[in-house]
DNA sequence: TAGATTGTTAATCGATTAACAATC
DNA sequence: TAGATTGTTAATCGATTAACAATC
């Protein structure tokens, strides 16, 4: 298990929710070409893939542990070590991921808030405290936090990161749909709602052109 | 411009952002170096990627003209026709989608919303009707509607999904972190805000362990 | 003209898929 | 044993990068 190609991770989480609905149905193992097709995926890929995270592999004819599978997938995830972020902007978007539960299961916390808008600046969120933004500066060298997000309208996006850099922040996760100039040792990833749709359509008037669609429904 | 690289297309959206900030700035031409220099990629693989989506292309010397340029991007990315999704949810991030005004950007646009919750049925979010969700097969038709979008409870996900299958959805934008089992001529995309932050977090580990950081900041 | 920048052809790289021997 | 399933080596595919001639 030395380093799992880029897009392999892109798909662990893709068996990490299957192998786990199967196990709460009180299945205990899975052969990678059951995986393969319930998946729409490669069974030789599936098979390199649990390859690549799994600890002690599959056995000829009975395939995966499922439970070992599920360690192993969520070793790979990082489920098991946590990871803080602040977040930037505690709008409608803001107030739904800090209130969102998913991210523990990867290890993931959002530790605290940050706003300008008075009204809401002392209150918490789903148990998260909303600071004033002014106080970025301070507390996340004190909270020793890397990473930030970034939910604030477009026009304050890239002063908001520019705080964030200052804050000694290393990652950032952009959801504003602008470009953000970020010093080089900065990380950046946009997360554009709009595009993820947008994306999907695409492929599906693709699909629709290529005739592989069932009568009629178009 | 035949059909353009999945992977070109996945980049479109930061060119997009990266050059309307220009035109903001009332910037008339870019050329591929500058545009690489920025965004951190190569500049072969720019020019390829404009030369993919430029009506026109550049000119030496001078680079791409933005407007042509945003245009193009436009075209690309869907922005003239629009496309119409229904969501099933309007907890917390369902109601953040729907009052998200990026999608108009790409053509995309989320009609109406369904839930069960007796208390929200009726009222708007963001001007977008909220529906009893045993209306859908009723008005996913009428509506003429092939996109749905899930943003219920985990456990109600693929009981939703079984649902808007039923009423013609042919392409499904999944944020319940579980697996969902439909149709081969379904599309599912499953979006997990999780993984996302907890791929970002991995980069960010990965950039750290390989020594990539300014002085004494981990 | 000289130099920057274009578009394209060829080389490289990484990921996917096919083929197959090993094993429970 | 026979057959399913594993892990791996080799072939294919697609995307990235390098090299270069064309052009404003």
């Amino acid at each position: 298990m030395d380093t799992i190609p880029k897009q392999t991770l892109m798909r662990l989480p893709n068996y990490y929710n299957f192998i786990k609905g199967l196990q709460n149905s009180g299945i205990r193992n899975i052969s990678s070409p059951a995986i393969a097709k319930e998946l729409n995926l490669n069974e030789v890929q599936v098979r390199k893939d649990l390859a690549a995270v799994s600890q002690i592999g599959g056995k000829p004819k009975m395939g995966f542990d499922i439970g070992e599978l599920l360690n192993s997938l969520e070793h790979c995830l990082g489920y098991d070590n946590v990871n803080d972020a602040v977040l930037v902007g505690a709008g409608q978007l803001g107030r739904a991921l800090l209130t969102y539960k998913g991210f523990e299961t990867y290890g993931m916390r959002i530790i605290a808030a940050f706003d300008t808008d008075e009204g809401i600046i002392g209150t918490e969120i789903s148990g998260k405290r909303v600071f004033p933004a002014d106080s970025l500066f301070d507390l996340c060298p004190r909270l020793k936090v890397h990473i930030g997000i970034i939910t604030v309208q477009d026009s304050c996006a890239q002063g908001v990161c520019d705080k964030l850099v200052k804050s000694g922040i290393l990652a950032v996760w952009n959801f504003a749909p602008v470009h953000l100039t970020v010093p080089d040792h900065i990380l950046v990833r946009n997360e554009n709602m709009a595009v993820s749709l947008a994306v999907l359509s695409k492929h599906l008037k693709e699909k629709m052109i290529s005739g592989d669609v069932p009568e009629g429904e178009v």
